[in-house]
DNA sequence: CTTGACTGTCACCGGTCGGTGACATAGATA
DNA sequence: TATCTATGTCACCGACCGGTGACAGTCAAG
């Protein structure tokens, strides 16, 4: 066994795969691509050709780790549909504001269809689906009378949209997304519409 | 006076705009650059320096176009703020569906910071303020008792968001964004979110 | 007719891109 | 020791990028 090249073959992957998220997370989509991946690796591009088969191969390891789309934990409690989603939107925009890769990778899908956003995309929505399962399993089905996958999805794009904004004109439709305070005046708003969209059945707290 | 001359200059400065729309709106903001703005007007990429001093001013003379960022016109008839938005809302959302230019820049302005997206952006916060303007003469002020300007920022991201994907990725948290019937989910959806936001004070159906 | 300003074309520059082949080196194997 | 395989380096290719200087044609003004 060739104990000590395998461990180099690993260690450069993994440096490599460190230099791709640093390069992704701070210069975006335009900047990711072979040349900038391995300046920023400190090693030879071919390297990127031989160990994942080209930028392709390299998102798609990329979106395999699991440190990519960490999913908040949810409250321990059981409790209502509504209180649940309220709880698990809050947690979720706070989580994606404070992730740079993420952000990128998003915005990234909103302007190019290619098999790297495809790699990219798949790890995230599978997390979000788990992430989906579990809020089911804690708070039952959501309630009958409305479509709660459409107003999850409104509501989940909007947080997609205000974060990604954040990062690039910091004023949105009269709004200072700067200033810290209208983050809480956003999470309230958010809070107030799953609210009154969840209505909960009985007066309880 | 030299007529002819001028008439020139005017006619290839708005095959050069018309051109950069076009390259725009159906390549991304990855294409659009003075090599390929000036393959697609037929002409050489000197003239857009010439003409518009580079591609921050190209990108200006384009965003000063009045039908880039066309407001829906808004409903007549005076009513509630609540109804106002709403109504509002879904003429918003499928005319921005409608207008791959207006997704194009928008999902720019996700990706990149730069003179060119500012430029862009002004002519689009012009119209959308001015439009805001409107439904306020519309429908008076919005109810004090709840944040109208971030219940409106989310519903207008989440309107954002969901018509950028529609392009790029069918799928959007478990919803299939290329299915007519998912949008009408979506607009009744927003719909709902907005009425139990706005609340009628008197029942006036 | 001459001058001069303007429109438009062309060739060229340096730089970066993605991608590939040749080569040095080191460790395991025989 | 000699061989083979795998790791990593280097130079190079063609293509495209943004940007510029030189030049041809054209028309109005003198």
């Amino acid at each position: 066994m060739n104990k000590t090249l395998e461990k180099d073959r690993d260690a450069t992957r993994d440096r490599i795969l460190d230099a791709a998220a640093r390069v992704l997370s701070q210069g975006g989509y335009g900047q990711f691509g072979v040349n900038a991946v391995a300046r920023a690796a400190g090693c030879d591009k071919v390297l990127i050709y031989r160990y994942f088969g080209g930028l392709e191969g390299l998102a798609q390891a990329l979106g395999e780790r699991l440190d990519l789309w960490v999913a908040p934990e949810l409250p321990a409690l059981p409790e209502s549909y509504g209180r649940v989603m309220i709880e698990m939107l809050g947690r979720y925009l706070a989580a994606l504001r404070g992730n740079a890769l993420g952000k990128r990778i998003l915005a990234w899908e909103l302007v190019e269809t290619s098999p790297i956003t495809k790699a990219l995309g798949a790890a995230k929505s599978k997390t979000i689906s788990k992430w989906f399962q579990g809020v089911r399993a804690l708070a039952g089905p959501p309630p009958s009378d409305i479509d709660a996958p459409a107003i999850n999805a409104i509501l989940l794009a909007a947080a997609h949209h205000l974060a990604l904004r954040e990062d690039h004109d910091g004023d949105f439709a009269g709004l200072d997304l700067t200033l810290p305070e209208t983050w809480n005046r956003l999470q309230q708003a958010m809070t107030l519409l799953a609210a009154r969209a969840y209505p909960e059945g009985h007066a309880h707290d």
